[in-house]
DNA sequence: CCGCTATTTTGACACTGTCAAGATGTGTTG
DNA sequence: CAACACATCTTGACAGTGTCAAAATAGCGG
């Protein structure tokens, strides 16, 4: 129920002390540094000190603690999205942009995160954990109540607002993945594109 | 230089006659079947009937293996493009029209094929090959310079043509790509998505 | 102190991509 | 026709992977 770690991080103790927490960091670590698909359970195990199976009594599957990652992902940019639309200080258009904007460099800035919370791995033949979802879904919910509102105000054009909403998280999801897996061969200019992004959107940009 | 197979397709002498072109059919029908994924050199060998490491003598690598795969994925959807743009029986507004559908109808309708050919598998990392890349950028310039034609007629809106088309190529395949992933809840009405979108990004519709 | 449970380890298995070395065809040249 | 060169295919091997089963160890309540 304690660290069970000196000053130095080595462990004291036949117990970790909080493997799980410490196997979500070096996960992440190893992810930042390799990729996805270069992280194996039992290098991570490694770095982490423990075991090649010492993980398994804190994540069922290499799938599940995919999962959690991207769980943790997804409640860093649910609260980042939150922030932006409760901001008072912003227009509704100055939101908008920022929601676009704020999207892909989310996106940029981590992009094996990113790949990891809307890539295939999780989501394809029902991979995703329910915890997974319990996060994930009301993520979603919110950027299609975002843009439904944005539009029934007359901000953005289109008229089913759950199609139009559709097709805006498709459009910056889409900037995103071809800027991430280096499909553009122009990779530098990805705020413009966002920016340009907002301005088709936008009613009266014409 | 010859088949070297009877009626039935089976072996009649120790070299198998076209195994390049054997693996590459038995691949694109395993990954049909199974997904990217789960697709292993050793199980494509079994089905094309030959051992192991015959296929490293016709692909240097898996990774060699799937681009020639989508190689052939970009010739397909290039020559579908294509023949919607010099379609002259149709006008601007329905070719761009059927660009969008079509770029979305030829990924639902192939949705493992399209994840290889725009997945971070091969373009990640540098891992395309010359002959993919060969196919792939006269594609990518394709869809730019039709957008672009569009975007200067007045069709659609914006003012850069390169960053616009660059938006209108992340909306599609940002739609494509949330669908093949199964994260849109509803995956029916993928149709009135794609009419959406073209609805949104046409000048004349607001 | 004993025993129960959570935690971690070691051993093992099937599967993967890929290399090296040998075997077997096919074609070419003397 | 014979002999050689080459393309093609096979067998054997290795390191790496995810994951299960069984054993070892730690901590905690009685």
């Amino acid at each position: 129920m304690n660290s069970a770690t000196n000053l130095k991080g080595e462990r004291l103790s036949y117990h970790h002390g909080d493997l799980r927490q410490a196997l979500l960091v070096a996960a992440k670590a190893l992810i930042a540094e390799a990729g996805i698909e270069n992280l194996s359970l039992r290098k991570l195990a490694e770095r982490a000190g423990v075991s090649r199976t010492a993980p398994y009594h804190h994540f069922s599957d290499k799938n599940d603690l995919l999962c959690a990652i991207a769980a943790q992902g997804f409640l860093r940019r649910h609260q980042e999205a939150r922030d932006t639309f409760n901001n008072s200080r912003l227009t509704a258009e100055e939101k908008f942009a920022e929601f676009i904007c704020g999207y892909i460099r989310f996106a940029a800035n981590n992009p094996e995160e990113y790949e990891l919370m809307f890539g295939r791995n999780i989501w394809k033949q029902k991979n995703s954990t329910q915890e997974l979802r319990d996060v994930a879904y009301p993520c979603f919910q919110h950027q299609l109540e975002m843009i439904t509102s944005w539009q029934q105000m007359g901000l953005i054009s289109g008229d089913n607002p759950l199609r139009t909403s559709q097709v805006i998280w498709g459009a910056v999801h889409g900037i995103a993945k071809l800027w991430i897996d280096g499909i553009y061969t122009d990779s530098a200019q990805i705020e413009e594109v966002s920016f340009c992004a907002v301005k088709l959107f936008i009613k009266t940009a014409s």
